[in-house]
DNA sequence: CATGAATGAGGATTCATTCAT
DNA sequence: TATGAATGAATCCTCATTCAT
């Protein structure tokens, strides 16, 4: 499988064991998201989650290093992913008022189709827990990758008159803590107002809490 | 100690042995407090507890039917406290802007003041986790106290005028969401702002986000 | 329990708990000595052991911090016992000639009462392993302090007259490897010369050894 | 490859195959004497011997049943080697005084090209242990030729006057004894004699102990 | 023959909790 | 009530060996 081109591989085109091995790679994570959602993080054993993912407890141990590696790889991989989106997705818009609009209804689709990593997130690294436990620097970086963004989402609004001048990085973490909040009142039932009403006033709030009088 | 009055026991009067038994309760929670905010809930072990608490493990159990129950018993107590001096000292402000002056003076008193409770929480409860493991109805209660408290505030600010109509519920959530991300930014040191400067760009927040235009 | 004289708790007086838990240490060491002479370090397993010795798993680890600590416990304690005994024994004896057939009288003894030690000493530390695994100071200790007190014997034998003038030190290693493989070759059954027969060539090879012609 | 003559394979006349074979067979036994030698038996595994031998996991296993038989056909070769050589050399030698010289030489010179094997050898096999885990025909064998050949050597000495009367099994085993103990103590530092030196009083020892008064 | 992914038995150790003293 | 010795369930990870490709 040489490139007639260059007269290497072609790194595109994937040997069967390559694409078996990435598989297995996916069951796992897969597994254990399941799994750490539902028991949390110390309730789940490797021998579980390696069933659920339908091989031997050994064979976890071929694609990662210990439990706790694939805790920080299943938040790590889902982090990355709505990170992307959302700086894709608020890259596109124009005001910042729509941006956030994206931003929150990019979450609110997280909410729907991704429990299982909400349940782990709030559960395991809700805080960002600074315990040597659970530090991760991948998950760290997925986390100031969004804050800058939105640091310079807010810098630019504020440039162009669209925002009062207020602290950005205290903005930005605002946005974020009040995003969170949103999701976890619903994820855990402890709202009553209807996901769309709640996600307007959550707009409302950091609009009006933003823009000049 | 029977109350000559009555002829049954003096509630008010404590024995010897009710004394030292709270005393001896007392000591385990501080003690508790102190080692699950340097290792964490999962790290901390019963031995040490009870040695710190200058105490045999054996006593611990005496005291507490768990290493989870003393757990809630710190979280409880605690936010206990907070929520009673929130309660108290919202009460004694006139209008929602200053109530909400004092919500966040004792949260920044609490910050400096409580280390150690904050990291326990942020930790363990950071999220009022769902997870059987951590499920508490002490400190749910207190955490409804307060909520509902503050629901009852914004109710009372928006039939006066001085709000516009907010859904009260998202909008009491939302303004422990912001306090707590201040707090957690700045127990975590991920803040540059100073905290005046933050505690007064949080402020403005919710007033400008709940304030009619 | 405290002196009338010193006004200190006598240290000779034992309480219940000392007396118990001095029993218990030396149960485990017994159930070990067994068990790992007859299976061997590698394929005995602490659960064996205690089970031996009449106890829970757990109750091991209150007296011995790991298996590796038992063996070298093991090893130490008979060791130790065979070097003072053989101190003991020859500085009792006047010349290099009884002294040294004080010294094959108590390995032989040895061999006899002793068979478990010998076997786990030839099969994990026959030859004072060097790998990391089994070092032991204390074990290296005894080793030593036997050498030593042999050299010292070897260098008074020579000042007198007794035996010819020898490097000491490897003659005082090479009576000990005559001794250890004396023991070796009738612990595993490959002598055909019966017991004492055998003492007396060893005896009489290092004596015409080590001796003028 | 057919013989023209016999119509038969030819066995001098080793196939392609059979010579490839005959090589990763040695390639195996040198990486595993190596990875023996710098680990010890437990402590090495499979997976790195492969590697060292440059070849995958499942191939070691095309060659050698076990990890155990590696370790058996390491030693068992070194032996046969070293055996060999003893047997030839001492042939050569006339007296018996020479023949022990030329037996101690080899051991020395053995000393200084092949620590590896005996590293391994004093670690896993220094006692020739009974433990089922590590017992060897093959090595036996060769224990045994060196030991018979010792005996003839000696019972010749005797018969013609140049020993005095001693039991030869014992003597034996007395010589190889020494000859370990010389090697071992300079393997592992513990002797503060130059080489020769001690070589020499070894020998004088045996000779003495040996010799008609 | 060669490979290396998959297997799963095996074992040391921890620690919350109990209970006899 | 106070103690702390005893318990034993629980679990992560290793690695010799197998086998499909």
């Amino acid at each position: 499988m040489v490139s007639i081109l260059t007269g290497e591989p072609n790194p595109a085109r994937k040997t069967r064991k390559e694409i078996l091995s990435e598989w297995r790679h996916k069951e796992i994570l897969e597994a254990a998201r399941r799994i750490f959602a539902s028991l949390g993080y110390a309730a789940a054993n490797v021998e579980e989650i390696a069933k659920e993912a339908g091989m031997a407890k050994g064979t976890f141990y071929l694609y990662f290093k210990s439990k706790e590696e694939v805790l920080v790889a299943v938040l790590a991989s889902d982090l990355e992913y709505l990170t992307n989106k959302t700086i894709e997705g608020m890259s596109a818009a124009k005001t910042f008022e729509e941006r956030l609009t994206v931003f929150l209804n990019l979450r609110l689709a997280f909410l729907r189709h991704n429990e299982d990593f909400l349940r782990i997130y709030f559960a395991e690294f809700g805080t960002r827990c600074s315990r040597p436990a659970h530090r991760s620097d991948v998950i760290d970086k997925q986390f100031w990758r969004a804050i800058d963004f939105m640091r310079q989402c807010l810098e630019q609004a504020i440039a162009q008159g669209e925002l009062r001048a207020v602290p950005v990085e205290s903005a930005a973490f605002a946005i974020f803590d009040l995003s969170k909040g949103f999701l976890e009142r619903h994820l855990r039932g402890w709202a009553h107002l209807p996901l769309e009403e709640d996600l307007a006033f959550t707009h409302s709030l950091i609009m009006n809490g933003l823009r000049e009088k």
